[in-house]
DNA sequence: TGGGCGAAGATTGTATAAAGTTTCGCCTGT
DNA sequence: ACAGGCGAAACTTTATACAATCTTCGCCCA
């Protein structure tokens, strides 16, 4: 008997192929294996997940939507190369729905979420430990997406998810050499403000978790973007 | 280099096959043609737009992102039936996002975009006039969606289409019967307050927009969905 | 020597065929 | 008469084959 396909209800990823696929080929990108620029043939991830093209096709369309990938028309898909007014754009986004996000989540708090963030919270301190700037990067934006989740708002975690997926991206291209790895110390403060359901004070941490966060980017104006590319792409 | 003028991901491309059956659905789907629930065949629809499956297939997946259209594993793709839950949430990330781009369009504006923006009014109001619904549902989307371009950010833009196309499922749905056509002229004190670069005046206006708009509906408690949807579908 | 033309190779876009799942009708047994 | 199960049909899912397009590299000519 198939014992794994007793997913009656809306299993939303999980023992999904394709879905293995896009989070195979999204942790990838995230973790800066697959550098931005980088050609994403269909038959080489294909070979790499034993699925054919019909499957990956179907990925990667799913990362396009995300903005973590660009189709160009009979060329192929690309890790994306977002530009610094693309970052601008999605930190000015972050700005306005987060402090909302947290204002929900702040009114559906409970102590197993309470359990769930303090959970992560060890995690991300653990990886900051082992100066694992690649875990933290992901860790710190599966932060935020806890939040959106318990926020229980399906639209604000839609948007959510894509913008992480971009900022991650932009993070890791745009990130000052010398900034150590930051905002741990501002998640848990979030997550204290959840916790006392004080929604003035979560709205505003957050608020300035995500300032803190774009201040620490090297945003130069966009004439620049090429030179900027070619020196992380380089080293 | 010169001529990397070309939009994102989701670009107008009206020359896409893809793109045509998208829009086409999008079009049924938004005019009424094509009622919540109903079952969206890959045959049925590759036989009216001349087109394989294998594209049938990519556009109802785009739909799905959308949100208008729900695909079940195995069972195949049926045009969405939104519940005044989801109303609720698209209506509140409309009013937190909406104010925030009129804010972008005041500054970007120009007598072009007034010009457009002008003329599209004149379309609204004939259409009312006509007293054509489906047509103003439409084009009440299209004013909105023509300030995010104006706006010029593409992620509130990308984020919008996606509200929009969701709410005028939603006003379709859960519209009160006697309510005339709304809006009209609150698009044009909109239009005013933006050739006024009123930034304030616009963030309020197009609140209270928005807010009335969501008044006009019928959300009543999920638990009656079914009765809802029974007498909406019979009629 | 440099540039343009062209064919070969590789890759994507599209269509079609094979495989698996669900659904619905029909039939049998109680 | 009705409940339950068997089976065929329809559909979706996945894989593969074919067509179109782009890239690359070599060759020829100015």
């Amino acid at each position: 008997m198939a014992a794994k396909t007793r997913q009656k209800s809306d299993a939303p990823d999980v023992s999904d192929r394709v879905s293995r696929i896009r989070e195979g080929v999204t942790a990838a990108i995230l973790e800066h294996r697959l550098l931005p620029g980088t050609k994403l043939g269909e038959d080489e991830i294909g070979e790499i997940y034993g699925a054919s093209r019909t499957l990956v096709r179907t990925a990667l369309q799913q990362l396009a939507h995300e903005g973590i990938v660009n189709i160009e028309k009979n060329r192929g898909a690309f890790v994306a190369r977002p530009t610094p007014a693309d970052a601008r754009e999605v930190f000015e986004a972050r700005r306005l729905i987060e402090p909302t996000i947290v204002d929900h989540a702040c009114a559906a708090v409970s102590p197993a979420w309470i359990n769930r963030l303090q959970g992560h919270l060890a995690e991300e301190r653990e990886a900051e430990l082992r100066g694992d700037a690649r875990a933290s990067v992901r860790l710190s934006g599966e932060f935020h997406r806890l939040i959106a989740e318990m926020s229980g708002h399906s639209i604000y975690l839609g948007f959510l998810k894509e913008l992480i997926a971009r900022s991650s991206l932009i993070i890791l291209l745009y990130r000052r050499h010398d900034t150590p790895a930051c905002g741990t110390d501002h998640h848990a403060e979030i997550v204290t403000a959840i916790r006392k359901r004080d929604k003035a004070v979560a709205r505003a941490q957050m608020l300035s978790h995500l300032r803190e966060i774009e201040a620490e980017l090297f945003l130069k104006d966009p004439a620049a973007d090429e030179l900027r590319l070619a020196d992380v792409l380089g080293a």
